[in-house]
DNA sequence: GCAAAAGTGTTCTCTATACACCCATGG
DNA sequence: CCATGGGTGTATAGAGAACACTTTTGC
């Protein structure tokens, strides 16, 4: 396991371009909340977005794929780049408070590779990327630096490393303002759904309440709906239709951008 | 000016941060066309991007503003990041035919400092930035590797270096998709303008035409233009009125996003 | 007077919104 | 029976699109 840990130290600051990152910010929805993948580090009560560093001979693209990769299992996902974040202060790890928080695993690593410490405190330019994926078909899994890998609901983020925090704000106020042009629906929801799962979903990225009955219409009229049998819930009510995607017509629309106002 | 040469090209080795640039996509409003401010390089035809390098002791944004300032003679005007672009072939002058292309140029630094050249050409990774302009208050201004600083009609775009064609295109799918969330009106018109400007700017930012009477009424309601006297203009026809923004409450609608469709 | 562009008006259609109503389900 | 949530209907207000009409200007 040691041997792991310095491999993978000795590989990045060989194999990868100095000074620059890649962190992704996974998004799921579960449960009517949107939730967020993170890491928790070793040894100490810090979490961070799942990043990565890019190869010297890949696109930086393939390198969020590659770390979206390992740490869903998930190819072939929605993922894409939204904000490249440059401030000067911008080291990994370097602030005081920092050094002082992960002092136990940067000091593990410094008796085995000094040299990647170095590497690594240097300054950073990250660029965020975020990828749109179903929960139920991902599994979690840490990094070299991480003990756990967990989804955590938007509305309860524990302690974030550096401006990880800011990060995910931005990407939210991204999904907000391109939402007709994201292809949540099919990204976040499992194959077949209700009409209550796509507007908490719209409601939750909107953060704000829309009417149910317009809503239902609203979202039917734009015609990438099939509709299948009825879903017994076991509640005492009526039992919602449950409905999927026509991909084909659905990725069109969400090509051109569906016109919408919420 | 030799002398400014090699202390330029010393001064960005041993100050930026390698691997990493920035380039600006500028972008004006003249007759009725938008425009873009372009670099030719010394000897050769070949154009390219306002770009640059960050220093060391700088955030990313404040590298933007100087490179736009150095070009332009321009403070605090709308400027904005948009993408960063990674894929592995971009390398700074070092593919064959741009080798070829930037021969004389590259020869001329050799001799003077050959560091420059090997930090130059290796690869690198690019945050776009666009800024939104008033081409009237601009003095353009050549860089220490370009003996030219035009603006270039976008219709007419001249043979650019490496992927910059791709850049500018990205911008313009960017300014699109946003259009509802820029400053465009204020910060690409004349402090006075007609109704006609206004729409022959966003015509020329859709890229489709606009029904005249419609566009004047819905402008007109968003409710934050100033009427002024009409302008003669010389021409054979009634003459239109020039408008001015009010400023607060324009930037407070864009903020938000004035809810237009077009 | 005439052509051309500006400004305003009118009509029709479509959308958004609010809310009413009935339906299905389990207790 | 009732409470709860699902699905559909309807009425009203406002936005968008097309186009008619009037006004102003220089020739």
């Amino acid at each position: 396991m040691d041997q792991n840990l310095i491999d993978f130290t000795t590989q990045v600051v060989d194999e990868c371009l100095p000074g620059k990152s890649i962190d992704c910010v996974i998004i799921g929805f579960e449960k009517q909340q949107l939730k967020v993948l993170l890491l928790k580090w070793k040894y100490e009560d810090i979490w961070c977005l799942p990043g990565g560093f890019i190869r010297k001979d890949e696109d930086m693209d393939q390198a969020a794929q590659r770390i979206l990769e390992m740490r869903t299992g998930l190819k072939s996902v929605y993922l894409n780049q939204f904000y490249t974040f440059g401030s000067k202060k911008r080291s990994r790890l370097n602030e005081e408070v920092q050094l002082t928080r992960m002092r136990h695993v940067l000091e593990e690593i410094h008796g085995k590779n000094e040299k990647f410490v170095t590497w690594i405190t240097q300054r950073f330019i990250t660029t965020g990327y975020f990828a749109l994926v179903d929960i139920r078909k991902t599994a979690p899994h840490p990094d070299m630096l991480s003990d756990r890998c967990e989804w955590k609901s938007l509305s309860n983020i524990p302690g974030l490393m550096m401006d990880h925090k800011e990060i995910i704000l931005k990407v939210m106020e991204h999904l907000r303002v391109q939402l007709n042009y994201l292809p949540i629906g099919i990204s976040l929801l499992p194959q077949k759904f209700t009409m209550q799962d796509l507007q908490k979903l719209y409601e939750a990225i909107l953060k704000k309440p829309l009417e149910r009955s317009n809503f239902q219409r609203k979202m039917l009229k734009l015609g990438f709906f099939i509709r299948h049998e009825k879903q017994l819930t076991g509640a005492a009510n009526k039992a919602p239709y449950l409905y999927s995607f026509d991909e084909m017509k659905y990725n069109e629309l969400i090509e051109k951008g569906i016109g919408f106002r919420y």
